[in-house]
DNA sequence: CAATAAACGAGACGGTACGTCGAGTCTTCCT
DNA sequence: AGGAAGACTCGACGTACCGTCTCGTTTATTG
């Protein structure tokens, strides 16, 4: 295909609303991201699959990871709601057991990856938990608030912590321990983990009823 | 100092026994990571600060990522020993609220810097586990079947999986919510989150009584 | 002054005349070609200097070297007519010292600037011939004749070659050997190389007669 | 071609002693050079077709236009030494008229080409001048004095000036008009130009036995 | 105690990806 | 309708770091 069939075929196929054209560029990221990772994915291969240029990334993401954190938290396919099963044990099964297909075991994988360039970049830091995490976290205080509701979470207990516990113990044990999370390992540690913090009665001394974070 | 003075001088202090020199080259790894993290840490750098060269690294480590692991895993000046200060609480304050002088916070610093890498390279992954995960865990084992001694851990409750939570939940808060790590947020975790599942009397119907991992 | 009064603006000034705008942009393209030499002159540049859009540029010129041709060809400002002072000596001062205003340098310094682009380009070379030399030659022709005329040159003596010299020699002074132009030397060039010439009374053997080029 | 069988074969390949790889580099340079022109030379054409990397030739040249000088100034297979053919018109024909074989003609395109660079950097022109025309000026002067200790160019005439007038109109006739440089249009520069102003006799009032530049 | 082999410091190198810039094309919106 | 605004693709630029390699020297081990 000559330079000039590439353009013409570009020119078809791009959107006329920016908006799209740039959700376009993220799918093609996530893509990138599930074939090759986050380490290996590179700005070239992102633009070869969004048949974009370079140019046109860096006009809207100021670096690698800044995209991939876009990508991750905006791209479409990635699920954005929380659960509403009706149990605090059905919603965190919901959430954490899809992860044998592979989109819902991006964030894990990726959120590693970015873990490097966090520490190395604050105001990207700063951008994956604002535009990734907050908008889980305000989910999942749903779930959080429901299951207070219901009883599932006792009085004086963070909700924020309880909440907390399964994402840092699925990444510590896939990432750092290299464990596979299968549907009966997450059911273990709901069951010893969260259902036990969540209805803790016993009063420690100090620190119970102030939030976390 | 000229470059001249410099090798005259790396001559001079150039140790007679191989593993001291090996000592050493870890120690300027851990010196250069503490200073610029994982990510700008280059391996010039490392050669530079240990006043050897690349070749010298690459005859002993097979990549960065090796050599980092290496170096968290052996330097000295990083602790090998678990505490015994008489009760579970009082270990984990021991050895996780060092974190305000730099070589304590480094693991943290590292680990996260190393998951990058170790997602796109199993080999090194096993290596990251082997080295520096194992011999901690062998000494933190000690503490665990202290505690349960003592009945801090309730009979019924995985020792590896008490002694896991403190790990990814201050990797999980330190690195991805970006929160310090300071001694009164570290006693919450404890008090609202390690002694609830250590001291767990509900006994569900599945899983307990395996070991995790 | 905003983004917006100055769009505000150029709405105001745009002239109804096709010719007139295309004027405006070519004398745009000189302002910027005697601020910045060609190299780094740029069409975003230009259409900014003219209040005009990188598109019409493009619809009449089809590439930078072809604006950069038209704009020292046509654009006002630029002396279009050869001078009749009364001696060859005399109008070729009259051209070839006013090098110390801005203007008057320009063809030497953008001469050079485009020779590159002639070579990759033949198409561009023929437009920068026929737009820009011919019409000049036409012009030089006269003083030729008239010099002629007044015995000025020999019979015998390619009237082309003559009025060459001093060109030929300017510009690789200038930009080869990054010499200054001053009056002082151009009459030295004059005296020593044109005169000479012009007035060889020797008859070689060959070629003499033919008209070069 | 795996890239370890690439870097094997490098290794082959890959000379001994510094100047040799700058030598091997620079010929690389000339044949794209020959290739392609100027403008089209790209810096990874230029790594691919000297097995070399991009950041090779950064290390030794600090931009494409300092390459392509040193390129044209050192690089074997161009002549280095001044003719001597016991004649002054010898000498410039066995200079000038080379120019049928792509090498010789190599000098005229790439100053062309560097023209504009040179415009824009004066540290280049400076380079240019330094590296490639002063050996050559050096070389050339020997022509002129024997030319003048001939008679060839008489008293109070500027040998500079003389030896330029070929490179002056080669160039500006050769680039600018396109005029094909065969050997009888440089026979007619020689007898109509060059020797005219060698051999002027009268006696200008002004700037006579000055050396210009 | 000299000869030899191993290991080393120094640093150039090939390769790959980065982030930037300018040319020339295209669409949208406005007048 | 035609132009201004400006996003877009393409391709080259110059930079940084990894892991490999060569060079000449230093250090330890043998004959």
């Amino acid at each position: 295909m000559t330079p000039g069939e590439l353009a013409a075929k570009a020119a078809l196929t791009r959107p006329r609303i920016a908006d799209e054209r740039e959700a376009e560029i993220l799918d093609a990221a996530v893509r990138v991201l599930a074939k090759v990772g986050y380490d290996r994915l590179t700005m070239d291969q992102v633009a070869a699959e969004a048949h974009a240029s370079k140019a046109s990334l860096y006009r809207h993401w100021s670096s690698k990871a800044e995209l991939v954190v876009d990508a991750i938290s905006k791209a479409k396919g990635l699920p954005q709601k929380a659960p509403n099963t009706g149990s605090l044990r059905g919603d965190l099964m919901a959430t954490w057991c899809g992860h044998q297909n592979s989109h819902q075991s991006l964030p894990v994988s990726v959120t590693s990856g970015l873990m490097s360039a966090m520490h190395a970049d604050d105001e990207l830091a700063t951008a994956f938990r604002e535009r990734f995490l907050n908008p889980r976290r305000t989910e999942w205080r749903k779930v959080g608030e429901r299951a207070r509701e219901r009883g599932e979470i006792a009085d004086g207990v963070d909700i924020e912590l309880v909440l907390t516990l399964l994402p840092a113990l699925c990444s510590h044990y896939g990432v750092v321990l290299g464990k596979q999370l299968d549907q009966a390992f997450i059911e273990r540690l709901i069951d010893e983990v969260v259902v036990p913090v969540a209805q803790r009665t016993s009063s420690p001394e100090r620190g119970s009823g102030e939030a976390i974070s």
